[in-house]
RNA sequence: UCGGGGAUCGUCUAAUGGCAGGACAGCAGCCUUUGGAGCUGCUCAUCAAGGUUCGAAUCCUUGUCCCCGAACCA
């Protein structure tokens, strides 16, 4: 059973279980090797996977490689060490291709079975003849051809006998379904192509629609997920199960939301495009959203799995906000990047009293790896010299409000070491400063405050001029300008962000850094988090920027509030424009009365008993109509069927349709009665409804009438929850009036029996 | 003869007729040898209108808006 929070997912899982449709679960995360996985398919992985994990199942990593022209063993090789990488270890590395020959073989049975036909129809043709979303398509000429022909034919294009694109094997079912996908679709194309796994063996292969329950159903798949843009598929998923059967366990496919990513983009199509244009260094260019990229920026495998549990799992299109990521990154960093010092935009500053220097050094101390709260151990020793460089940004010529960095007469501490004063500085002729001078406080190492009592402003971080390293330090922003690059109608690659890679050559780090190895983190203090990157070479130090470190200076809310350019008007929808608009279900039922007069009469009928609204809601199809008119007849209470009718049975009924679900008039008619003459509480026949519909049983055989509650024992019951709430009761006195129904639910639990009206009441009378 | 889905704080997501909750972001304060972390508090939502019900985000009705679907892609 999964802990915590369930997704929709899930509990589909838990009711099968329960139901015991399924004894254990099976999933897959069956990506196509075309490209490199990116952040969504993480989502994707870190569910699949995570439910193998959480109900002890298996989780397949299944390639879909049915299309030999776009896929590659690049990707193949890529694909299982990014989800490796991830954390999961698949049940079974498996191949689509794989399964050709069961695949085919199934193919012949549906063309013995007559489902299926050899089609002549070119690609123009076949697009002529599939009408439209609105409008049925027309048959293929060749679908009536004779189990014999079919099967010839499909032979002999098994055995290559026709050139490329001149057959399809086609699936018959329903040219005028208003489901296109279920528009005779095709199963099998023509390719004399070489595929990276199965080479030449095959020149026709499997399309997806066709290829993938097949995987799922061979593979003993209980749980197809997917994304929402093949819900349209789900039918012909099914068909395709239906007629290649039996399965057991029969797969079945739920479709959840993709991820969307604020600043990034994340069609296959268009990372591709960002690759061969070389708009980035290739699919693992640390700004790119890909799995690849992300080790190598830095992000940990515990910083992507943290984040899909933060996004959730749900059926709503959505688009989450990249500081989420950003977020989780961070934390796991926090905790686990050792602390160091590095100084992005040296500049120098000289010490004009030095109290004492040894092997060349003012001071060294042994400074922690992690801060205290961390609670980590290790330390490196930090030699503090006569020189020592730190950032340009910690220095104000003339300080802003706020501003608690240096400037001149300031004096702030140098992390882990001295308080510093600065004297003055020098500057170049565009007065940008070149050097500042200072004096050391030789009393305040070790946190002590400086002796005359002065006011230390900040703390900034710093390098030994002498003994630090020179390192290539490349600082990544998004890469695009733009919240949704794809939207405004323009070209995505225009929204590129020419300020998303920044290159600094001349950083300078502490020296224990030369140590650091490649995909090592580090925390620069105050500057971000940082990872060794592979470009390194000994004693030349490359560093992607993970991320910033959240910075909640005035300064930077202001820069940043620029930088957030105004999002563009929401881009217009064509389609939705020129869509026309569906029937309602009030013209559909309309409809039904006028091709069928027997229908029509009854809703006069029903009309002479009910108002017109609830008449047309009745008579919408005949089980409905006769029902009420027959329990109408039986016991009166015409208000009150229809009441029921319309607002409960609904409910009751669930995904059942009336007419299967086997309510006749006589057993409705007497839960009626009880309800009209008042001897059944409206919420015992709730519920009794619900079981007579789904045991075919008599509402005096579940209706459960709980024994009568007296007033008096009743108003116990509600002084006793009021009593045990005191702080509800204390809010609801307050104002917070919601708190009604918690009551009035309690004291339901506590006295089944009682009228929740009555409760109601006596509750607000108690709690005056 | 159009069909299939969806709509809850700024964002993501819970609540399966009974307290609209959590997280991110934001704001304020505390703390701090990182303007980090942490802690405390605050701001903020059920698409709309009707109906059923003691009680509706949830059930019914009528609308509105958004997404997907007419590749020999997956």
């Amino acid at each position: 059973m999964a802990s915590e929070r369930n997704d929709f997912i899930r509990d589909i899982i838990d009711a099968d279980l329960e139901a015991g449709r399924h004894q254990r679960v099976a999933t897959r995360f069956p990506p196509e090797p075309n490209g490199y996985l990116h952040i969504g398919h993480a989502k994707s992985i870190c569910l699949n996977f995570g439910i193998a994990r959480d109900y002890q199942g298996t989780c397949n990593l299944r390639y879909d490689d049915t299309n030999p022209e776009k896929e590659d063993v690049e990707y193949v090789d890529s694909i299982e060490r990014d989800v490796r990488w991830l954390g999961f270890a698949p049940t079974a590395v498996l191949f689509s291709a794989d399964y050709f020959p069961k695949m085919y073989e199934l193919a012949e049975r549906l063309v013995r079975d007559g489902h299926a036909y050899v089609c002549d129809l070119t690609y123009e043709e076949r697009k002529q003849q599939r009408g439209t979303l609105s409008e049925p398509g027309t048959p293929s000429p060749f679908r009536a051809r004779s189990v014999e022909e079919n099967l010839d034919l499909l032979r002999r294009m098994k055995a290559g006998e026709f050139p490329d694109n001149t057959r399809t094997l086609r699936a018959k079912i329903d040219m005028a379904s208003a489901n296109m996908k279920m528009r005779d679709p095709l199963l099998y194309r023509i390719r004399h192509a070489t595929h990276h796994r199965s080479g030449a063996a095959w020149c026709i292969y499997p399309m997806y629609d066709y290829a993938h329950p097949l995987e799922d159903a061979i593979e003993g798949i209980t749980h197809s997920i997917c994304t929402l843009e093949f819900e349209n598929n789900r039918e012909l998923y099914d068909w395709v199960l239906d007629h290649t059967g039996p399965w057991n366990p029969r797969p079945h496919q739920y479709e959840f939301a993709r991820l969307a990513l604020d600043y990034t983009v994340m069609s296959k199509r268009k990372l591709l495009e960002l690759v061969q244009r070389k708009k980035v260094a290739g699919w693992d260019d640390p700004r790119m959203p890909t799995i690849a990229a992300m080790r190598r920026r830095g992000y940990s495998p515990e910083a992507i799995r943290a984040f899909a549990d933060m996004i959730g799992v749900a059926k709503a299109n959505s688009m989450v906000d990249i500081g989420k990521l950003e977020y989780c990154v961070r934390d796991d960093l926090n905790r686990n990047a050792p602390r160091v010092l590095g100084v992005l935009r040296p500049v120098e500053v000289v010490f004009a009293n030095v109290p004492q220097v040894v092997n060349g050094a003012l001071a060294t101390v042994d400074a922690p790896l992690f801060p205290p709260d961390i609670g980590k151990p290790g330390t490196r020793p930090l030699a503090i010299g006569e020189r020592v460089y730190i950032d340009r940004n910690d220095w104000r010529d003339e300080p802003e409000a706020g501003y608690q960095r240096l400037a001149p007469g300031r004096t702030v501490r140098l992390r882990y070491g001295y308080c510093i004063t600065a004297e003055g500085a020098e500057h170049d002729a565009s007065g940008a400063v070149t050097r500042i001078r200072a004096t050391v406080h030789p009393e305040t190492l070790g946190g002590v405050s400086p002796a005359d009592g002065r006011k230390v402003s900040g703390v900034i971080h710093w390098v030994d001029a002498a003994s630090s390293i020179a390192a290539e330090v490349r600082l990544y922003e998004h890469l695009f300008s733009s919240p949704r690059p794809e939207d405004g109608g323009g070209d995505f690659l225009d929204q590129i962000d020419p300020r998303s890679l920044e290159t600094i050559t001349d950083a300078r780090l502490e020296p224990s850094m030369a140590a650091a190895e490649v995909g090592s983190r580090w925390q620069l203090e105050r500057v971000g988090y940082f990872c060794v990157d592979p470009d390194s070479k000994p004693g030349a130090l490359v560093l992607n920027r993970i991320v910033t470190l959240r910075d909640s200076s005035e300064k930077r809310t202001e820069a940043s509030a620029v930088a957030v350019k105004e999002p563009k008007e929401p881009k217009k929808n064509v389609k939705a424009a020129t869509r026309p608009k569906g029937k309602s279900p009030a013209e559909y039922r309309a409809e039904a009365r006028e091709r069928d007069p027997e229908l029509a009469a009854m809703f006069e009928k029903i009309g002479a008993l009910v108002p017109t609204d609830q008449a047309d809601l009745l008579a919408g199809d005949r089980a409905t109509a006769r029902l009420f008119l027959d329990t109408v007849a039986l016991v009166g209470f015409a208000d009150t069927t229809a009441k029921w009718m319309i607002n409960e049975l609904p409910r009751a009924l669930g995904d059942r349709e009336l007419a299967e679900a086997g309510l006749d008039a006589p057993r409705f008619a007497e839960l009626v009665k009880l309800l009209g003459e008042a001897k059944l509480p409206a919420a015992a026949a709730k519920s009794a409804l619900g079981e007579m519909i789904s045991t075919g049983k008599r509402v005096g055989d579940v209706a459960v009438q709980a024994p009568a509650v007296s007033v008096a024992d009743l108003d116990a019951r509600v002084q006793e929850v009021i009593a045990a709430n005191p702080d509800k009761a204390a809010q609801y006195k307050a104002g917070r009036t919601g708190l009604l129904g918690f009551f009035v639910g309690q004291v339901i639990k506590a006295a089944p029996g009682a009228d929740p009206t009555d409760v109601n009441a006596m509750v607000r009378n108690r709690l005056g």
